[in-house]
DNA sequence: ATAATACTTGACTAATTTACTGGGTTTTAT
DNA sequence: ATAAAACCCAGTAAATTAGTCAAGTATTAT
């Protein structure tokens, strides 16, 4: 599992989508607006998020992209994993240049943790980040409560 | 949140660590011949981990590295932090640039789920990874049982 | 004391990734 | 036709990662 600045702005960018969706096709430009993302860099991720079918983009004018598939279809690990290649940098792969055996062991914990995270994320999809968040953000909310109104209109 | 292969490189040094720390310090030297990571690398990533407590340096023959703390007492999120600088680019902290509701809501939404990825894996230590990875390993383990005999010794 | 061992520090560098620029070409609503 | 948008592609500057090199300092077995 890698989770880098690129995969969290494949998911900020989706986030976007899945809120704006509903109105009709979302551009990239207005992408790029409301998160400060280049556009050409948004459409290198946007080719990546295409390709696995997570976005389906709309030509002409009035276009842009909505979501692949359902809110709740979409988990958190399914947009890493399409702009965050993998990489599996373990230098014994199963059972070669196990020179002892504590290598492999620490490979093998390495492993079980990238596999607990990767669940993890597996486990939360758009839509669920949706609408736990505002559950799930209370108490940062409340530290900021006094000083700031309200956020979202 | 962010988990790099830094990180990964600091987690699977410190299972190293953990693993082989009852018998006496580990060398830089070993860890790096354990891991295949180059040991001026190793350099940087301990000094970075000493500072934070992490590890415990001995010096002079048969010196070399223990843990800072009891496994249990270190979470995968204090030893990634320790390594990989916080980065924070929502460009609007709090309440300022949020020129329409939408973004502040998506950067809400981006950091209700930063918190709780660091939160999972600070609720996990490095003496439950030890302990547990036979357990958490297990389907992982089958899948591979059939071709490869066991991995560690 | 001395040498071996090991940690410390800092500057430097190659490779890779990130983020972006700029130029296109299609497609399609109007 | 025109313009708005997706889509494509080559390049590239900045940042990060990963590693090298070199000259130390501290500790301790001998």
């Amino acid at each position: 599992m890698r989770l880098s600045t690129k995969g969290r702005y494949a998911v900020t960018a989706m986030l976007d989508l899945a809120l704006h969706g509903s109105d009709g096709p979302v551009t990239l430009a207005d992408i790029s607006e409301n998160q400060g993302i280049s556009l050409s860099y948004l459409e290198q991720l946007f080719a990546s998020l295409r390709s696995k079918g997570l976005v389906r983009g709309v030509r002409g004018p009035g276009g842009g992209y909505f979501l692949g598939r359902d809110a709740d279809e979409i988990s958190i690990a399914n947009i890493i994993c399409a702009v965050d290649e993998w990489v599996e940098l373990t230098r014994c792969r199963g059972q070669e240049n196990c020179s002892r055996g504590h290598r492999c062991l620490t490979h093998s914990l390495w492993n079980s943790l990238s596999k607990q995270i990767y669940e993890f994320l597996e486990g939360i999809t758009l839509q669920e980040l949706i609408e736990n968040s505002d559950v799930l953000d209370i108490d940062g909310q409340q530290k900021r409560e006094k000083e700031s109104l309200k956020l979202a209109s």
